[in-house]
DNA sequence: CGTCTATTTGAATGTACTCAAAAGCGGTGG
DNA sequence: CCACCGCTTTTGAGTACATTCAAATAGACG
């Protein structure tokens, strides 16, 4: 089994090889291919997923039919609605996948029984949300105060080479601004 | 003591009376007046704050000089430069007071010590972070989903009846918007 | 009561948007 | 293998939401 989940983990937490052992057992491998769902808005979000190749996007549509996207998730990212998988009522947002995309699944069942097992990955967790509230915290402020050439600049240092990978319109749409206006940016500079 | 914050902890997870009287010999109470300064940025944020009354506000200075209110935490909220204190460097944020507060302070040696003692708060801080997490989430999609007039509206069902507690320009501050616009806003509507 | 800061109002400006059309690119089938 | 179709990106022109600058008014606090 592919260790990046495990050297993911390994930053926060130590684990026993048993401890880990058990874990990768509560986990299920999914492959899903480009422009395939993997929630869909409206439907219960099932379980929490981390990325070990490919790309997803977590996007919300707002009442005009726009969509809104707000963390890709790449190899090594986590991605779920927290609200849904955590209440396991219908999501407001929606996942795909951006590429043909490999990823390892917990069921928020399983995930209790874990925290229940091994309660160092409530820890881990805490730990992992920590850092997502920290993350939003800087892209609102970034929001805010920065032109949208300089959110471009900083969305290219959080996912280094990832431009290459996706559509400029869903650069677009996490940087909140239109593709056409990415586009005259693009033009304007490099 | 008052009894707010052990309301507050009832919400996700329950404690035994024993618990709950270690975990108050944890905290500090604090009483800070109004315009004074709760942490300065550059200095390391000591403690993480619930507040019992009054309302701070969690902040950044942009390089033009401008602030941008990330949260405002008026009381049975809790507030802290999450960054800072985790890792125990300097702060990019600054937290003070909009009207004279109290708030029961807890140190980060302190917290480490709780979650050995009563690990069911790696839980309850997972779950704060966790809803904290999920908050900034909705609050990105509306920044860039939504016009300032719809922000906010937002923001009074957010945070009801602090509109007539603090200052329009906080508000402004807090929404992303100039005080200038926020006061043509309030003159179009009501 | 006087001073200092916050809010209001007016006028000009700018950043990013909408609408529209053309050009580019990618996948699919003949 | 190339031609076609649909979707994405580019480009142009006009527009809107929110800003800046400036001055007047209102409020808060010692």
């Amino acid at each position: 089994m592919n260790p990046l989940i495990l050297d993911n983990i390994a930053k926060h937490i130590q684990l026993e090889p048993s401890e880990a052992d058990y874990f990768l057992t509560l986990l299920k491998e999914t492959k899903i291919k480009k422009n395939s769902v993997l929630l869909r808005p409206g439907d219960v979000c099932k379980a929490l997923t981390f990325v070990t190749s490919g790309c997803l996007r977590l996007y919300k549509t707002d009442t005009d039919g726009k969509d809104h996207i707000l963390l890709f998730a790449p190899e090594g990212w986590w991605c779920t609605d927290s609200y849904s998988f955590y209440t396991q009522t219908p999501a407001e947002y929606g996942i795909d996948a951006l590429e043909d995309t490999t990823c390892l699944q917990i069921t928020a069942e399983k995930l209790e029984l874990l925290y229940k097992e091994v309660p160092k990955f409530e820890r881990f967790f805490r730990i992992l949300f920590q850092n997502g509230f920290i993350m939003y915290q800087k892209r609102i402020t970034a929001n805010t105060s920065l032109t949208a050439e300089k959110r471009y600049h900083r969305f290219k240092l959080t996912y280094p080479k990832l431009e290459q990978r996706i559509a400029q319109k869903h650069i677009a749409s996490y940087l909140g601004i239109t593709p056409v206006f990415l586009s005259r940016l693009r033009k304007r500079n490099g």
